[in-house]
DNA sequence: CTGTTAGCGCCTTCAA
DNA sequence: TTGAAGGCGCTAACAG
């Protein structure tokens, strides 16, 4: 069982190792069809496979991309990563993926090991698009995707954040809704969280925040649970509605209210960014937005070899790639 | 922005390129502590990075672990490959993972791709563990989780399906529940199937399938319906209860059950194999079976490090690795 | 303590 | 159509 290398098998054959792999590379060209075929069996039977760390050293480019990823267990992210691999193995490309776990620190170290490693493309799910590691990344080689930078310095992939959440709240009051919240996680300058929230305000005009209800991300509750109860107290006599800023919120905002023996639609709508499975299951099915994000997984890839595999140092301004996204009524509002 | 080598910073320190390359390796001892010095300024002026993929040459190491995923938009796949990528984070080690969306020909392909790859080790969540692709793999650098093979090659880690299912249905049995079935895909060969049905007939003791309900995975659940119906019409007046096999039969088994306008736990008794976010969520909890994925990643790593990094070619008998389970109670029978 | 040098497995001009 | 040989960036004896 030992490794075969390039040399066994040419002395197998009896031809030189730059025949073989000329062989190796479809260079059928320089040899003849005699020893194209001799050098067909010997593989065969030989059961050889290349090293492709020599390969990769040698041609100095490496058949891999790199996914830095900010949260694995986030079902948008397997449903990315899902998309990025198919692309990339059509592309004949590996894809070997770091996890950030919500960590800006850990997705430093993540993005330079990558680099370490000599990956030919990047592609970057970022826990925070504006973390310093991002500015010694070039256009060429690299893209993000979800949430954006202030400045981008390199191509990224959104789903229309805005519009999406703007129609659908718009959907929300046009079905008799006075009073609308925006529930979400802090705001901070997490771009898909401040757009969201801007779609939000272009739709309800709300010229302040008192509409807006931001919690930590923490396993209590109580807290949501009480503001949630003050909104309620405050308006009594008003449809009340909330559009949560992605399924875990929603999930949260679900069970705050259980606990106040809240129900939607009867008490109170609610409206999501994200469509997961269990929402479309549940007892009134909840109205949410759906992103592709399969899609962009895919596109990203595309984005990503078609910048690597042409032109060199184009090094082109960070072009803004949005994608649709789909309104799912159901019945929670 | 050239790319620095280890020969420029040795140029630029003015020592040999063996000495920069000790200092990479740590190995300390063989120079002075000057050298050790003006070397890490060196480098840390230039922000030099080794070339991994020279590195895995020379050494014919390559610090890398492939996983080959059966299906990466199972929730439980995340967090499996969640714990994989912390443990191997830990070591030094990076992950690269190809997934078979559920089908076994593309499987061989994404082993083969691995092998080729030099990945040092294999973890594999298997479509089918019986994939005649497996007998070629070593147990000193492989490791299956999840599904098991009926004469196992190589280790496997698997939870514990039988007796957690067999508990658990007692629990139900206990609570009156006087008919109850089992709600799978089709069994086939699946040992996370079987096992976990052997546990359900342990429990309640049917001497024959009357009470296994199968359906294919596709999009429609008219079938399923339909079996559905007749089973809670045969039964009018017994209290009669549902086991799924996992996450997604859940949800399918849900969504005919509302169809049907039944709702559990006034009409039926439910539980599932698996503990998905929403369940906590949805109005009355799904009582299931909670296990331990992340554990799973991290235990698997254990597993094939251990046997890569120690011993060369103990080519131990492959064990069974079975993880404990946990009850969740909830309010769904 | 430090440098020389021969590889690791494969690719790729350059000659033959 | 084929082979010889140098090189990719780094490692690890072996000398000194």
């Amino acid at each position: 069982m030992e490794k075969l290398t390039i040399k066994d098998i040419a002395r197998l054959v009896g031809v030189s190792t730059a025949t073989v792999s000329y062989y190796l590379n479809k260079n059928y060209s320089k040899m003849s069809k005699v020893t194209r075929e001799k050098i067909r069996v010997v593989i065969e039977e030989t059961d050889y496979r290349p090293n492709s760390v020599a390969r990769n050293l040698a041609k100095n480019e490496n058949k891999m991309i790199g996914v830095s990823v900010a949260d694995i267990t986030n079902p948008f992210t397997s449903a990315v990563l899902s998309g990025i691999y198919d692309a990339c193995g059509s592309k004949g490309y590996q894809v070997v993926f770091t996890n950030a776990s919500g960590s800006y620190q850990r997705e430093a170290v993540n993005i330079n090991k990558l680099r370490q490693e000599e990956v030919s493309g990047l592609i970057i799910d970022p826990v925070d698009p504006d973390n310093p590691i991002y500015k010694v990344l070039s256009n060429d080689t690299s893209v993000m995707l979800d949430r954006q930078s202030d400045s981008p310095k390199i191509d990224t992939i959104v789903t229309d954040n805005f519009k999406s959440v703007s129609v659908f709240t718009n959907k929300m009051i046009k079905s008799g809704y006075e009073e609308l919240f925006f529930v979400s996680w802090p705001l901070g300058s997490i771009s898909t969280r401040v757009k969201r929230y801007e779609g939000f305000l272009d739709a309800t005009q709300y010229a302040n925040n008192d509409h807006l209800v931001t919690f930590e991300d923490t396993l209590e509750t109580v807290d949501l649970q009480e503001k949630l109860q003050t909104i309620m107290h405050k308006f009594p006599n008003k449809k009340i509605g909330f559009f949560a800023m992605n399924g875990r919120v929603l999930i949260k905002l679900l069970h705050a209210m259980q606990d106040l023996r809240l129900s939607y639609p009867e008490d109170y709508g609610v409206g999501a960014y994200e469509d997961l499975e269990w929402m479309g299951v549940i007892k009134p099915g909840i109205s949410c937005i759906h992103q592709y994000s399969y899609e962009i997984g895919l596109k990203s890839v595309d984005n990503i070899l078609k910048k690597i595999e042409s032109g060199k140092n184009t090094n082109a301004k960070p072009k803004l790639i949005v994608m649709a996204t789909k309104m799912v009524i159901r019945k929670s509002y």
